[in-house]
DNA sequence: AGCACGCCGACT
DNA sequence: GTCGGCGTGCTC
């Protein structure tokens, strides 16, 4: 007697075989097993996926019919709710569900035979006993707090806490999953973060309070940044239920979670919730769709909400979705957040860099022994080298973009590709010796800054030898800067212990990290995104300012005199006055008008295909083949009339490491009949790419909700 | 995607 | 004469 079981292998939905395939095993296994298959001449991780039913097109030869080689049987299936997700993703996303499954799955799950596997159950787990000392204590709620607790408490389904930066989110999502988890002694909660940086200090503090009461083992965290051993250890741990809370990032919207009962998706509008590759999914609207399968409690939290989030949390009379919960102060009495001030640049001497009222500012901060932080959107030195008598300029050899001019190791360095070459000494072209930089970068700031700080001295110095005081200490912190693993928390010490007087840096030190001492947040260059060809360009930088405004003064004692500098040539620009009243509904409210009025998300929706080729025409052309052969055979596709198929053009980034880029963009008034389209056009796309256009390299991808166009 | 097979250039 | 490039085809 022998079953036939239908498996889930990682196959990419390119190829032909983008659905669960059929096994015999010599005994029955439920859905959600886990297990060891040959495929082709590989063996490979499987998941079980359906029963197979007689209707479903199982193996098309029954002789070709092969054995499982192994089930890991050690392990739990995966739940219902568990497979529903993925293969919701799978369909939502257009890639097969084998991909989606597998990659949900820790690496080294992949490669462990059972054996291996099952000596690694067998394994104690590391330190079980609970963690050192008592709980931390929590600290008492603000009235806004327990009322966001209380609201959410109260409804269920969805709600978005908007809260301004250092009104307490994290206490608040730490006293919803205590609430949890001391009243369902099974329960499990998610917790997200953006970025892998923030992890740390977001499992240090729930360690802090849960590990005492719960285990060492309940609080387990899962990015991309772990070993895998570890990320095993603690997807078991997850998976058996002995971890109570999993801390993560995007990836972890997928985790095994048996009882999961709550997800927070913390800084929800971040664009780091999408992945980029692969399938490219949102872990914050799986959050979303995870949470009403598992009928667990969804809080998206941020101070700048995306506009997406924003207009669900509407009232429910206007079709609201969400529940908002606003906490509009930040902790503490005498806590305000930093006055805003515009320099409008068309007043100040001509290309200055940090103006002259800024700069007196900074020197004030110093004097008074606070930190300033400068930030501007560039790494590197200079953004472009020139030379000066003929028109060379570094251009990537390999892709359409400039190659960056970084000082400190004298390299010219694609930002796109890594192509990377010493700095040529004279120009490679004319051979001319004068090769001027054009732009400016973190680095050069830095420089710049040193410059003009040259002769402030700051007070209280330390060293005896020194009574006029010590040179002023000027930081950096960028991709750079932190590139060795370790030297961002380095780094981020440096600046807490008060060693640094001014720190310089791109919007990674914007995120998260709370800054107690800094009392000046400078943005010196942040024009460019109020032009951009880019819709959403103008929500991620009122999301930016807000959270680098939220970085100056969260001590409560010095918060009243932090400010916020905005160097501008649009001082009266509408995202500039909202952000002076630190008015995020009015910006919203604009924002949403002007989408509303051009037919832009969260109004309608978008999808991207996609395609790379070694010439720009080949790409464009499987495009329009696509589009063309859509119009010939989808027409009778129910909603095929509400999808609109804009014209292929290239990407934006047209050219990456040798391989041109074009996109397409489809667009619909209704979600339905979008995924519909991409539903039944994703077969058409398959044969398109096989015929006419299908030698050489061509490869292709859709992009549902892109957050680039 | 892997991983094979298969047919054309620069090296021991 | 081999090593190795990636083009094409297959995987229950």
């Amino acid at each position: 007697m022998s079953f036939l079981l239908s498996v889930l292998v990682p196959t990419p939905a390119h190829s032909q075989l983008s659905g669960p395939l059929s096994y015999r095993s010599a005994f029955d296994l439920p859905p959600g097993s886990l297990v060891r298959v040959p495929l082709g001449r590989r063996e490979t991780l499987g998941v079980v996926w359906d029963r197979p039913g007689t209707e479903q097109g199982l193996a098309s030869d029954p002789e070709k019919l092969r054995d499982i080689a192994s089930a890991l049987t050690g392990l739990p299936a995966l739940t219902p709710n568990w497979r529903r997700l993925v293969a919701f993703a799978a369909a939502y996303y257009q890639r097969s569900p084998g991909e989606v499954a597998l990659a949900a799955l820790p690496p080294q799950l992949r490669e462990l035979s059972e054996q291996q596997l099952q000596r690694r159950l067998k394994r104690p787990l590391a330190r079980t006993e609970l963690a050192q000392g008592s709980a931390s204590e929590a600290p008492a709620l603000s009235v806004e707090q327990q009322a966001a607790i209380d609201g959410f408490g109260r409804c269920a389904g969805t709600s978005l806490l908007f809260g301004a930066t250092g009104s307490g989110k994290t206490e608040v999502y730490l006293h919803c999953v205590q609430e949890l988890l001391l009243r369902d002694a099974q329960a499990q909660a998610l917790v997200m973060v953006p970025e892998i940086n923030l992890t740390p200090q977001l499992e240090k503090r729930f360690v802090e309070r849960f590990g005492p009461v719960f285990g060492a083992q309940s609080v387990v965290a899962m990015h991309s940044g772990m070993g895998h051993p570890q990320r095993l250890r603690n997807w078991l741990a997850a998976h058996s239920g002995v971890a109570r809370i999993v801390l993560g990032t995007r990836m972890a919207v997928f985790a095994s979670l048996p009882h999961l009962q709550l997800i927070v998706v913390d800084e929800e509008h971040d664009p780091s919730y999408k992945q980029q590759e692969g399938a490219r999914y949102s872990a914050r609207d799986l959050a979303v769709y995870r949470g009403r399968l598992e009928n667990a409690r969804v809080m998206l939290g941020s101070a700048t909400p995306s506009l997406e989030s924003w207009h669900h949390s509407r009232s429910a009379e206007q079709g609201g979705r969400y529940a908002r919960l606003g906490m509009p102060s930040r902790i503490g009495t005498h806590a305000q957040l930093p006055q805003v001030r515009k320099v409008d640049m068309n007043q100040q001497p001509k290309r200055a860099v940090i103006s002259p009222p800024l700069l007196a500012a900074i020197r004030q901060r110093i004097a008074a022994g606070e930190q300033s932080l400068v930030f501007l959107n560039r790494r590197g030195y200079a953004p472009v080298l020139q030379c000066g008598s003929c028109d060379w300029k570094s251009s990537c050899p390999h892709c359409s973009a400039f190659r960056v001019f970084h000082k400190a190791d004298r390299s010219l360095r694609c930002h796109h590709c890594g192509y990377a070459e010493a700095v040529p000494r004279a120009c490679p072209q004319c051979g001319d010796l004068d090769l001027a930089t054009v732009g400016r970068g973190t680095e050069r700031l830095q420089e710049h800054l040193a410059e003009l700080l040259a002769e402030v001295r700051r007070p209280h110095s330390v060293s005896p030898a020194r009574p006029e005081g010590d040179p002023v200490r000027i930081a950096r912190i960028d991709a750079d800067s932190t590139r060795l693993s370790g030297s961002l928390q380095l780094q981020l010490a440096q600046v807490h212990s008060g060693e640094v007087d001014v720190l310089v840096g791109t919007q990674m030190i914007a995120k998260g990290h709370d800054f107690r001492r800094i009392t000046l947040v400078a943005a010196i260059n942040p024009d460019g995104a109020l032009f951009s060809s880019d819709f959403r360009a103008p929500e991620r930088l009122f999301s930016l300012l807000m959270q680098a405004a939220g970085r100056a003064g969260r001590d409560a004692d010095i918060s009243g005199q932090s400010e916020m500098w905005i160097q501008t040539f649009q001082p009266q620009h509408p995202l500039f006055e909202a952000l002076k009243r630190h008015d995020y509904p009015a910006f919203a409210a604009q924002q949403l008008g002007e989408r509303e009025r051009a037919g832009l998300p969260p109004f309608s929706f978008q999808a991207l295909l996609r395609a790379e080729a070694r010439q720009q025409n080949v790409a464009q052309g499987f495009l329009a083949a696509a589009s063309a052969a859509a119009g010939e055979q989808l027409t009778q596709l129910p909603g095929f009339d509400l999808v609109m198929l804009y014209p292929a053009v290239p990407m934006e980034m047209q050219r990456v490491a040798n391989v041109e880029r074009a996109q397409m963009l489809i667009e619909s008034s209704s979600r339905t009949a979008l995924q519909g389209f991409l539903a039944a056009w994703h077969p058409v796309l398959q044969s398109t790419r096989r015929g006419a256009a299908g030698r050489g390299l061509l490869r292709w991808a859709v992009d549902v909700d892109p957050l680039a166009i």
